[in-house]
DNA sequence: TTTAATGTGTTATATTATAACATTAAGGTG
DNA sequence: CACCTTAATGTTATAATATAACACATTAAA
């Protein structure tokens, strides 16, 4: 029944450099087919929030980048966040007011993020399936879908359930 | 296609009076059932959200309860607004950071947001199946899901499509 | 009619995010 | 290269959203 052949790689151990790296490469990569510059500040943002699968605030991000030598300022970090969102290279969840680097920004498409309330780590699973079922059932109801929002938040495999 | 009866009421020409009665009706009986106070702040705060299907901030419900005599500082707000969302009476637009009255209380569940970017409406569509598919979905990841989000923003059928 | 629990008032502050304008850097064109 | 235009960054200020903590009041229940 999964609409796609997913690994929910932020729940299962992983080689995360390799993860981490792959990911950067990928945006590199889009960055030149786009004709972006992926600046040192937009660059380290991503780097900081591709070093785990934990979502950040925008004010963490920014912490990380005042000690790596960038400014302490609001509007630096939300700058390049939104620069990494409009890109997809970034995804914002809405329910967190936190930021989580897209893992595979190249074949991202239609996704659902799971959030772990135990360990908060977030997966983003790809759900066309669904997201077109929705956007089609909107449609029969006469509202044109253009931007979708799920996020479930929930206990992941490794997380033990809370206890009763 | 569509999961359940609904009308997408709040796109529709419709007595809103009516509609808005029978919403604040549904919360008293619940509110006995369940032996809870729907104290009135909690009953003008429902009723301020009742008057239109749009989306309104936790500040402006607020400066609405100040107009009506009520106080004027947020944890006023923050507090009723918490009260009828633990009941279900009233629902977080996350994306938007807003709230909106639920229509049908007494029989909402599963339900997606409708967001029209033009007029600023919101509909509620109750979608099980799609709930259901993304929930299995997840648990086939060994996620098991607690709570989701699900909106969508476009533009509803009373509302002209964005010009090219 | 005291008590325990719940709800409200109030002060203060935390957290998240953007507006506006000055300055600098990058890339394109003659 | 020198100029210019655009894009990016620096900076100040403030807006918008939300909660903590504690005092006081009301309710319902014992």
């Amino acid at each position: 029944m999964a609409d796609s052949n997913s690994n929910v790689l932020a729940f299962t151990k992983h080689d995360h450099r390799r993860c981490k790296n792959a990911a950067i490469k990928a945006v590199e990569l889009l960055c030149e087919e786009r004709k972006l510059r992926l600046t040192p500040v937009r660059r380290r943002t991503l780097e900081i929030l591709l070093e785990s699968h934990i979502a950040l605030g925008a004010y963490e991000v920014l912490e990380k980048l005042a000690k790596a030598g960038f400014g302490e300022k609001p509007p630096l970090v939300y700058r390049a966040l939104g620069f990494l969102m409009e890109q997809g290279f970034v995804h914002k969840l809405e329910k967190l007011n936190a930021y989580v680097a897209c893992v595979e920004p190249n074949r991202c498409a239609h996704p659902c993020f799971l959030v772990c309330k135990q360990c908060g780590r977030v997966a983003e699973q790809s759900v066309p399936k669904v997201s077109k079922q929705l956007a089609a059932t909107a449609q029969q109801l006469g509202f044109s879908t253009a931007t979708s929002v799920m996020e479930l938040s929930g206990v992941c495999a490794q997380c033990p359930t809370e206890k009763s």
